[in-house]
DNA sequence: CATATGACGACAA
DNA sequence: ATTGTCGCCATAT
């Protein structure tokens, strides 16, 4: 797999992430097909092109605290969006439990699909 | 080829 | 809860 390929498909799962909900940086990775790849996922963000209407901000790290520091304006840009969306931060940290992206999840409460049901 | 760098993560004190 | 260490891995130098 190169490198275009990654960027395509980290970019691709970011997407995907609802609204109201988060991604860790490794949760991003894995579901990207690349395990244990967290750095690449924060490489990939950090040098996208401006414009790139990504919802970065809905990736965090895995204990749920957001990766800029408490002072930057990357930090409170990311803090006020998640707010926006109805994302609690509280000491620079969300709620994974509350909060993570759990896709299978989802479908089963939206879409629910007869494909697990049975075999 | 050798080192240094990170929007990371798991774990031990 | 915090902090430090170490592992990880694509890129940059």
């Amino acid at each position: 797999m190169d490198r275009e390929q990654r960027m395509r498909n980290i970019c691709a799962t970011i997407k995907d992430i609802p609204r109201g909900s988060v991604a860790s940086y490794g949760q991003i990775a894995e579901m990207a097909g690349i395990p244990r790849g967290a750095r690449q996922v924060g490489y990939t963000l950090k040098h996208l092109p401006d414009g790139h209407g990504l919802p970065w901000y809905r990736v965090v790290q895995a204990s749920g605290k957001i990766a800029f520091a408490r002072d930057s304006l990357q930090y409170r840009e990311q803090r006020a969006r998640l707010a926006g969306e109805g994302v609690r931060v509280l000491n620079g940290r969300v709620d994974m439990q509350k909060y993570r992206w759990a896709p299978a999840l989802d479908e089963l409460l939206w879409k629910p699909t007869p494909a697990w049901d049975d075999d």
